[in-house]
DNA sequence: TCTGGGGTCCTAGGACCC
DNA sequence: TCTGGGGTCCTAGGACCC
């Protein structure tokens, strides 16, 4: 049996914590970042869970279960140099860390039982640290697979510690509703439930050939192993995090999205709308060196159904100009619209280093019609001037 | 005043090729 | 003449995470 190696380490309510920190008038007063005009709570302090406020909650909901709710906009510019100087905190005590988001990492702590000692007293020493240096308590998860020290997190909440071992697994979890598991969603979770799974224990009872067959090949794997605490136990440290929330720069996609003030049925509005977003996606796909080949969007009603289109590329790009003509051409596809649109987005998929591609293909005889140039100025005025310094005559 | 924005991974069907 | 399998690419949707 391997030994617990795994610290997961979990801000408590990190955007509100950071939020209210130096201004006391608000630590007992239940308070929320995000919310506002048609947006969701991202983070809640204790006194508003009193309340029965979540993150995930619309700003609605929240204010009509606490009208004195105090709701704060997220300040990524305060809370990402924050997250950045916990993490490096972190790296003081391991140099495998694997950071999933803002608020929360991976700890391989192996090599570090010399210097430190053991993972308890490791767990100790890093939740006193981040209190003493950033004023915000922390909660850390300590066991022998991701899956497993996650879920110790979260039950150890908030400001404590919890060891699950492998041979206390069994004890500490079977018991537990299978949706507690990391990777069973509300989806997923009513969906055992129908089956007469309910919890941990229910699943890891059903033979894993038996389950395959109820849930399909890959899903019924996965959920076996995770009923038996067999996640991986290898963390992969430097990557953009398993959900692309880390710190490094996205593998896969790259998109924005927006959910308009109003909702619109206005081919002009949400064609700007686009611009603007194509706009900030090809920049950040410049700055990351990336280019990508397909170009997707997406449109959701004001009914909150969403449908994607997308489109892939002759050639992978990074032109602002090719990725909003391309998004342009897939919401045309989409008229007439069934109903008033609520969100759009685009997202450019399949990326690549852009040293893979060399320069731009240009078709022999075409002439060059000077796109990437006119970004790499944007660019360099952006940088300069900051983001309003350039703004295209239609988005005026 | 219901329900953000950034990602990853999986499934499933059809086209196309060998 | 008819039937078949495997692999890859593309598209659309959905589940999940923070």
């Amino acid at each position: 049996m391997t030994a617990p190696h795994l610290l997961h380490v979990d801000m408590d309510a990190f955007y509100a914590s950071v939020a209210i920190r130096d201004r006391p008038e608000l630590h007992d007063v239940p308070v929320v970042v995000g919310g506002g005009h048609r947006g969701v709570v991202l983070s809640a302090n204790y006194p508003a869970r009193g309340y029965g406020i979540r993150s995930g909650m619309s700003g609605g909901e929240a204010r009509r279960l606490c009208p004195r709710l105090v709701e704060v906009p997220p300040d990524f510019d305060v809370l990402r140099p924050v997250s950045k100087a916990i993490m490096e905190t972190f790296r003081g005590f391991s140099p495998v860390v694997e950071v999933m988001s803002l608020d929360e990492a991976f700890l391989d702590v192996r090599g570090a039982a010399r210097l430190f000692g053991p993972p308890e007293v490791i767990a100790e020493r890093i939740r006193s640290r981040v209190r003493a240096e950033h004023g915000i308590t922390c909660s850390v998860g300590i066991a022998a697979a991701v899956s497993v020290a996650k879920l110790a997190s979260r039950r150890a909440k908030p400001d404590g510690v919890l060891a699950i071992p492998p041979e206390r697994f069994v004890a500490v979890v079977h018991p537990l509703d299978v949706g507690e598991l990391y990777g069973v969603g509300e989806a997923t979770r009513q969906r055992l439930h129908r089956l007469g799974l309910i919890t941990v224990g229910d699943v890891a009872r059903v033979p894993v050939a038996e389950l395959r067959r109820m849930v399909g090949g890959h899903l019924g794997g996965h959920l076996h192993a995770l009923a038996w605490g067999a996640d991986r136990s290898e963390l992969s440290p430097g990557g953009a995090g398993t959900f692309g929330f880390g710190e490094g720069v996205p593998e896969g996609s790259m998109g924005a999205q927006h959910t308009l003030a109003a909702d619109t049925r206005d081919r002009d509005r949400l064609a700007r709308e686009l611009l603007r977003l194509s706009t900030r996606v090809t920049a950040r796909l410049r700055a990351a060196d990336k280019v990508g080949r397909t170009v997707a969007i997406t449109v959701r009603w004001s009914d909150f159904r969403t449908i994607s289109r997308s489109r892939t590329l002759p050639e992978p790009t990074d032109v602002t100009h090719d990725v909003y003509e391309a998004a342009l051409l897939l919401l045309d596809a989409v008229f007439p619209l069934r109903m008033a649109v609520r969100l759009v987005g685009v997202r450019v998929e399949g990326l690549r280093p852009r040293r893979e591609i060399g320069g731009r293909q240009l078709v022999i005889g075409e002439p060059d019609p000077g796109w990437p140039d006119a970004d790499r100025a944007v660019d360099r005025a952006t940088d300069r001037f900051g983001p309003t310094a350039v703004r295209r005559g239609s988005l005026l």
